[in-house]
DNA sequence: GCATAAAGTTAAGCCCGCTTAACTAAAAAG
DNA sequence: CTTTTTAGTTAAGCGGGCTTAACTTTATGC
């Protein structure tokens, strides 16, 4: 086993801690809902990919189709989001988000956000400007990634 | 609402795309080990603290102790931590990762860090050191706040 | 047009996480 | 030394997620 670049320690330190806090973040949010994990997930999915079928929620989470269809079904109840039927193809439902749902997104992204804010409280203004040029360039190179695959 | 400034603007954009891109490999990762998410964010705080009495799981997680005990147990049968007695204090119980616990920990992380490479491919020998430099900045700030709290 | 495939739904049943409640054992407080 | 607090365990029971299996309805291939 080869010793990592610096770029890469550094790289793999700040993952490490990024996660570390924001998936505690996350968790104490979704639960903070009410909602279970499973459920806030297809919302999250919902808020990313706009409309999606049944079966594309089975699939992005891999579960079967009875599983997302009753996942759906609670999250119709609890007023979350909308089940349509798609004109062109009968069969097709077409899940989106409503304004309760989409109101909860926003308000978990605001969460999330504050900690960006007092992150940037402990930053220089010159660190400020490094930061935030090297973090469009992760972005750009990370949306690339995305649509190869 | 004031409009964000561009070094907060890029700092959300790039937490979006992380957060999105590392969450599904959280929970893949977890999946495929055949773990529920509860226990397997047992054995990620374990990595994290060394050693943790049965109180401090509950705390965390915002669990009962009855909840963490049993918890507990599955990865006590399953061989991914142990529970000792505590010689100070012969109540509490001190859990800590089996090598087996580690090792699961190990192929978790070398997993997420091969995203980080190919990331890495997409960068010019400049902007890598650029983004060094910034995500060691961003990773100690975030340990300042963490002490902090 | 008819058979086959595809999109969803519904119900039964399993496992899991979690809580409450009742308990044991050890430490701290008085 | 007794009372109270703290750490943890065990068991019963609830609700949730998931699967399989049986079914309906709509699209497609030949």
């Amino acid at each position: 086993m080869t010793k990592p670049s610096p770029f890469t320690q550094s790289l793999r330190g700040w993952m490490d801690v990024f996660m570390h806090r924001s998936m505690r973040g996350w968790t104490r949010f979704a639960k903070s809902t009410g909602l279970s994990m499973p459920q806030f997930s297809i919302l999250m999915q919902l808020h990313h990919k706009g409309i999606c079928g049944m079966s594309e929620i089975s699939e992005r989470f891999d579960i079967t189709n009875a599983a997302a269809s009753q996942l759906a079904d609670k999250l119709v109840q609890s007023g979350y989001i909308e089940r349509a039927e798609d004109p062109n193809d009968r069969r097709a439902k077409m899940l989106q988000l409503t304004l309760k749902g989409r109101e909860l997104i926003e308000a978990g992204r605001t969460e999330r956000y504050r900690w960006l804010d007092e992150l940037q409280s402990k930053l220089t203004a010159e660190e400020k400007l490094k930061v935030a040029e090297s973090l469009k360039v992760l972005t750009e190179a990370a949306k690339q990634l995305e649509e190869k695959a």
